[in-house]
DNA sequence: TGTACATCAGTGAACGCGCGTTCACTGATGTAC
DNA sequence: TGTACATCAGTGAACGCGCGTTCACTGATGTAC
């Protein structure tokens, strides 16, 4: 039974310690990054504000863990998709990308905002590192899916002279290591494709698009059909069609 | 010399307020619009902190003006690029317009941040009205550019079967009324450009291509290059040369 | 030109607030024998 | 099984801080006659 107390305390520590990130990132969304604060967590959780330092030991630790856990959740999200597609067309496994993208923005609003709008205020990231790494994981499983395509897409791309000195040595090493016999047009591809998404993606979740368009999914739907069209990507029924 | 005098002091009025808006703008840069705050701004232009209340009622006055300063920046600057590339041709004309946006929000990531990504803690907008007409006066001007050269892109576009129903009203007259017979395949293709433009200089913007890209306004203009070509406007040479 | 009055930018002190963080403590939970 | 001890989540009070905002005031600038 020694165990199981133990980790009877573990697993309530760990419940804790997730309530604390999840009421954290909850008060984000009502009033932006920089409405995280110890003492409203703990107010909310019936707890006084000097006992959430049993589980981080700053509020800087806690925007470190939240920073991880939302990287953790978006390429968690990214890889599955990425997975589950695999054996499609390429204009599938494109959507399949965009469609995970959105619905995982959508649906964690705030921890898009924690990672791509403004920085908590007064937080110092330990190391710049940590970012870095993220990023670039997310950025593997995009170009993977670029690898994949790419014997279609390659003919509609040449106009661009990319070169690898374009691109910062850590993607230069990622792209090469990972994906041999890409050139550097198919990693350029590949960050249009994420800040194409992307842009529609903040535009929506900013609310900029709130008084343009009724369903900015459909937008974003049309627009990624549109990539994969001029892309050399289509399948016969390539059009956006209404559902 | 009493006008003269009197506008005396209406100027020292006018500098003295600019400058509370300036050092504003400067302290949201280091720190994310939570740190506009009126002390430190008092403090910084060696006054004290009540004096602000001589030129805002508040601080949220304060915010305000400051957004619609910043709206109206960056509207002149995109009149401007349009006024100036009018006589041009289609691709050169998107050009301008992909680049007089770039150069100002690479000129003034604070402005950018302002009206794009977080808001300021705690601000409440007098009314909500205001930053919709700010936006649809942006959009006019992109409108504005499709409409010219959609006689060129309309061919590209009529995959997409969009209708008036898929646009809020307040963009349906818009759109309507200073462009009759544009189609919403013309609006759709609008957004879908600003999106594009905005996807990349967000992620330049909030650091999100430092780890990537060695020079991201050549990523930005082979984006624009691409949109071009896919489109239907492009010119003989309109594949991505280096400078 | 000079004098009496009005305006108004800026002072400095004060208010109440929420914040992050520390610290000595309590008391329940878990461990060793 | 029971007893003695260790761990550690959580308390509650306190600290110093920067904030927005108010207010009675001073004194220079501008106005009216």
């Amino acid at each position: 039974m020694g165990d199981a107390t133990q980790s009877r305390r573990a697993r309530l520590r760990a419940e804790t310690t997730s309530e604390i990130k999840t009421i954290a990132l909850k008060h984000m969304a009502a009033g932006g990054p920089a409405s995280i604060s110890l003492r409203a967590i703990a107010r909310e959780m019936g707890m006084t504000a000097g006992a959430i330092y049993s589980y981080f030991t700053n509020r800087d630790d806690l925007i470190t863990a939240l920073t991880a856990d939302v990287y953790e959740s978006l390429a968690v999200a990214f890889e599955a998709a990425h997975q589950a597609a695999s054996k499609d067309g390429p204009a599938e496994q494109v959507l399949a990308h965009a469609r995970a993208y959105r619905t995982w923005a959508v649906a964690h609003p705030e921890e898009f905002r924690l990672i791509y709008g403004d920085p908590v205020p007064g937080y110092q990231a330990p190391e710049a590192g940590v970012a870095q790494e993220a990023e670039h994981r997310l950025c593997a499983v995009l170009l993977g899916l670029i690898a994949g395509v790419w014997d279609h897409a390659a003919e509609t791309q040449d106009q661009c002279d990319y070169e690898w000195g374009d691109f910062q040595p850590s993607l230069v090493t990622l792209a090469r290591e990972s994906f041999p016999g890409l050139p550097p047009s198919a990693v350029a591809l590949c960050l249009r494709l994420w800040s194409r998404m992307h842009g529609l993606l903040t535009l929506e979740i900013y609310g900029h698009l709130r008084h343009q368009v009724t369903d900015p999914g459909r937008l974003y739907q049309a627009d990624m059909h549109d990539f994969i069209r001029t892309v050399g990507l289509a399948d016969p029924a390539g059009a956006v069609r209404r559902a």
